[in-house]
DNA sequence: GTTCCGCATGAATCGATAG
DNA sequence: ACTATCGATTCATGCGGAA
């Protein structure tokens, strides 16, 4: 079986239009947030954000099989030191649409971004907004089962307990044992918070998100052969992922510059994977 | 200075009317969640539920000091296999009324409500939702720090590179090195995701949020012997907490069961604390 | 080949300054 | 008064060079 990938160059609101309705099984896409990449987008504003999408949405819901899901990758700005709501209201004017609100997982960020401020902490989650069109869409849980418990940190616990200094040679002896007590567990299913870090850096073009995070959602709704879309496409995070796991997907980009680099990886020429990449470790702490 | 503790008994809708305006420093709660099944507060519908919450927190609006701050905890529910927008709703409704928004905490639990279903994990995480009266709230940051970076995740991701078994008695000798390195480091400011157990776990009463929720809280917004209030107080957590932080503390409770209970506790006649109580460990993991 | 140290770099936000 | 730009703040991570 060929795995195809696609590339389509344009703004997403026009091209999504040329899809066939219900041929995508599964959409995972990181709009530009507000006011945020201002050179490609044009900068949305806070206030017309919603405005902004909705035709969009529309469209995804048009070209998204009943079997399938929509994951939305999105955080709202602070503005003015309050949170904007354009987020809440985009979930609500979508349910108008006739999308159905599922679920909203978080993204706990390992690693979020530094600063100090009088009045609030770093912000470390993200929403994954989960869309359905029919109560009955694909899940496969049994892909994306994680290892049971937390050996690293009982193991920190019980030393914070006990004098450390006393206890390190008896630790180190102890060490062993444990490890393959957690080695020799069960799995079990995840949970709805994702703890993960927030790249994975190549060398010129830094995602937004980690392929470990489109890679455990492709697990988790799609099966081999199935079709994956990500309309704000970006250095092709998704695609990769899709391709690597064997679904067929289509990226949409509105930056020249972003599909010939995907392309280019496609025709494998230019091979731009995080050699040092790490498996996604979801829930694990 | 005597740290007051009172429990005024009855629907906190009309009691809330009797407290002074501008007098309370700090609200923590946890609302009985959308239910249709439940007797209290006469089983609130989550399509009625905005209705029902609307009226408290005007009075809890007025009731706040300008520098003051509301931190509520709520999680929406399943209905029809959909999130309900209650929460979303809520918000914009909120911020009509005059509150600010200020933030959206993340209580990541630990340890979440078993169970298994066919189209949705195991929901880890609730939403604590920050509001203001003024952008000129009081913060104290640094009466939160917590230890810097994640030593044991480190540790255990450079076993799982490596062949396990091969390593351990090497990882045992180099054990203390890393140990004092860590303890050795200075505290960052923590972000806006909680990582904490669910419970503490009482003989009979058991709470819906653990001790270590409302500490971090009471330590963030309030100083000694400022006035804590819990409109909905239920086993008394906030209280506890406040009373052991030399905080003065309010609470309302419809059921004449809880305010018995926490009265007694108050007098010391009952101690009803945790008696394996853990610290906060919010941000470790 | 390893390990360690130093350094640059982020989906950010606030407050001050300038137009 | 309201918007636009800029510097300061902060920390987990990966990279490169050195021991």
């Amino acid at each position: 079986m060929e795995i195809l990938t696609e590339v389509i160059m344009g703004d997403c609101t026009e091209k999504l239009k040329k899809l066939d309705e219900n041929s995508i099984d599964f959409i995972f896409t990181s709009p530009p947030y507000a006011d945020a990449r201002k050179r490609t987008y044009g900068g949305i504003h806070p206030d017309k954000y919603v405005y902004w999408f909705l035709p969009i949405s529309e469209q995804l819901l048009r070209v998204l099989k009943p079997t399938g899901t929509f994951i939305l990758n999105i955080k709202e700005r602070v503005l003015n030191g309050e949170r904007h709501t354009y987020v809440l209201e985009l979930i609500m004017e979508m349910k108008k649409q006739g999308w159905l609100w599922t679920e909203e997982f978080v993204w706990h960020k390992k690693n979020c971004y530094p600063g100090k401020w009088p009045n609030r902490f770093r912000d470390a989650w993200e929403r994954l907004l989960q869309f359905n069109k029919t109560k009955k869409f694909k899940m496969f849980q049994d892909n994306v089962m994680v290892p049971v418990g937390n050996w690293a940190e009982t193991r920190l616990r019980k030393l914070s307990e006990t004098d450390l200094k006393r206890d390190i040679s008896r630790v180190g002896s102890g060490f062993g044992k444990n490890v393959s007590n957690w080695m020799g567990r069960d799995k079990v299913y995840p949970t709805n918070v994702l703890y993960m870090a927030t790249q994975c850096y190549n060398k010129k073009h830094s995602a937004v998100f980690p392929e470990s995070l489109p890679e455990w959602f492709i697990k988790l709704f799609t099966e081999v052969g199935d079709w994956v879309l990500d309309p704000f496409m970006g250095s092709g995070t998704t695609l990769r992922v899709a391709k690597s796991l064997a679904r067929n997907s289509i990226g949409i980009d509105i930056e020249a510059e972003y599909c010939d680099m995907v392309r280019r990886e496609i025709k494998g020429k230019q091979l731009l994977l995080c050699e040092n990449r790490k498996s996604y470790e979801a829930n694990k702490h």
